[in-house]
DNA sequence: TTTTCATGTTAGAAAACCTAACATCTTGTT
DNA sequence: AACAAGATGTTAGGTTTTCTAACATGAAAA
């Protein structure tokens, strides 16, 4: 429904997003050099934030946090959006049985991170 | 419900706020000088203002537009309060009327406005 | 023990925001 | 018509926030 709109609507500042997820500036800048979030710009260049990229920051902290690398946070993510893009493709055995190893073990450590989450139910 | 804090939560900068209500700088920070909205400072005296900030400026340049004065607006919004907190209280007749007479009138005019009502949905 | 990875820290510049004051344009009054 | 009041525009000078880029560091991998 139109809530994708809200979501991904690029209206808070990095201050907010740091607060909001707990991460330093730094680490947020980075995530993005890696392509893992693509924030909005104004025209003075300020990055802007839209929820969606909350959510996709939180996810990363607990992927990171779990002990899951950047290499590994990536393909995730590009797993994701493959998964979401065709209905599933080519995907070599091994490297799909790895990511789903991955991901049972992100599904079971949500159960217990109670707070952080990848998700923003908490404030919403 | 838990959506109270979502709304509430004070996260958008007042350039956002801006193209949101398309309202100016200047008018957002005198509608707060006539305390009609009470949006959050940072540490560093900026404004933060939440959803629910952001809908009561709707609100008031609806009003605005269709010729309210801020006195008038001010006493539309102590009337809402008081309905909401006290179950509606001593109020002079003459002053109840005049004020049902906007309301509806609002209400009326809300129904052709079909963009700037005082709400956010067609944000989200 | 070297690299590599993720993050910290710092510097200098630019953008966004702040308050305060004065200007302007309507509109209602006298 | 002249005036007072209300709402908004504009400007100036100052402070906060954010940006990029570079270099530093601690921990883990090789």
């Amino acid at each position: 429904m139109g809530s994708e709109i809200r979501r991904s609507m690029p209206v808070l500042p990095i201050s907010i997003v740091m607060q909001l997820t707990d991460l330093t500036a730094r680490q947020i800048r980075y995530y993005e050099e890696h392509n893992l979030v693509q924030p909005h710009r104004t025209e003075g260049n300020r990055r802007m934030f839209s929820l969606n990229d909350v959510d996709v920051l939180l996810e990363i902290k607990t992927m990171l946090e779990r002990g899951t690398n950047m290499a590994g946070i990536k393909k995730v993510f590009a797993m994701k959006k493959r998964a979401d893009t065709d209905g599933k493709k080519e995907i070599s055995d091994r490297e799909l049985r790895r990511i789903m190893r991955e991901e049972m073990l992100q599904a079971r450590s949500m159960q217990k991170t109670s707070i952080r989450q990848g998700n923003l139910s908490r404030f919403y």
